[in-house]
DNA sequence: GGGCAATAGTTGTCTACGCAAGTACATTGT
DNA sequence: ACAATGTACTTGCGTAGACAACTATTGCCC
């Protein structure tokens, strides 16, 4: 239980205007970051709605669609259908768990694996690049910032949940 | 003609994690003010796809598909298709131009007009909190670093275009 | 003034996400 | 033991974005 801080009130409908907007800024930088990584990617025929998977099972950290889709805050459907396309690409198997019949484990092919290699090295790049001209100090500065924003937005949702 | 700024070096492959990634907290800002904004104007029957656009023609600021297109950085297909929607929904009306007769001016019907007008209070709603806690000057901070990421990623996107 | 590049808009096709409904299996409580 | 509840996954449907091909119109410029 969390005592929810008061809003701020920066903004106001009058003096809000689109171009002094957190929202259309931030749209702007994610939209720059996914374009340049997808680019880079683009060679090995993948995009980010399929690299990013990729890219968690390599690392161990998910493998099941339900993980996935928890991770990557996305509907189960739409993960599934991404995973199809993976699957028909021949990155990844599906297969039926004996423990739990239920789940269905994921497994990286050989191609699946060598493609997720490709990952890394290019996420770090366009971030860097982004980063161009920043302190460390302003690096952190902007992560912390960002996860009081993310914080905030946790309490939203579970404010609303609260009242059922 | 810019100088570019040498990248950072605050990522590099190996030290990547996917809870470290600036780009991870940025989606989770972003999915939760989208989240927010759509879930309070669901009672009117708007999506952000749909409220976007209303908003700025709105503020008589785009009156074409192409304009808005551009300002959105988004694809002139997919802007077409999302007025055909709008139109559907009777907010909006498409009269062709007789100045020029490529162009099809935009206006918003009466329906239009005054659905618009719960755009603002909502959107600096949502904006205000996700920045509970905040000072105002940690505010201008989030903005300005986030404006020097767009503009490296702008820098980013001219290079490409000058190296043909 | 006649070719030609640029611009406005539309349509087809594919990828992709959200919501809702439905199936299969597991767990929990009584 | 079994009904209720919860979880894993899938499928249908509508919305939405990217890319490419196309028409219509305008402006340039030689």
């Amino acid at each position: 239980m969390r005592v929810p801080l008061p809003p701020a009130d920066f903004y106001s409908p009058e003096s809000l205007r689109p171009d002094n907007s957190l929202g259309r800024l931030m749209k702007q930088v994610m939209q720059s970051l996914l374009l340049q990584v997808d680019r880079r990617l683009a060679a090995h025929d993948l995009t980010h709605a399929q690299w990013l998977p990729l890219y968690r099972i390599a690392r161990g950290e998910c493998d099941t669609m339900a993980a996935l889709a928890r991770d990557q805050a996305l509907d189960p459907g739409a993960m599934t259908r991404a995973l199809d396309r993976l699957e028909a690409k021949g990155l990844l198997r599906r297969v039926r768990s004996l423990q739990d019949r239920r789940v269905v484990k994921l497994e990286l092919t050989e191609t699946g694996r060598a493609a997720s290699q490709h990952v890394p090295p290019v996420l770090s790049e366009v971030l860097n690049a982004h980063l161009a001209g920043f302190t460390e100090a302003e690096w952190q500065q902007l992560l912390s910032l960002l996860a009081r924003m993310a914080a905030n937005g946790d309490a939203l949702r579970e404010a609303v949940k609260e009242a059922e």
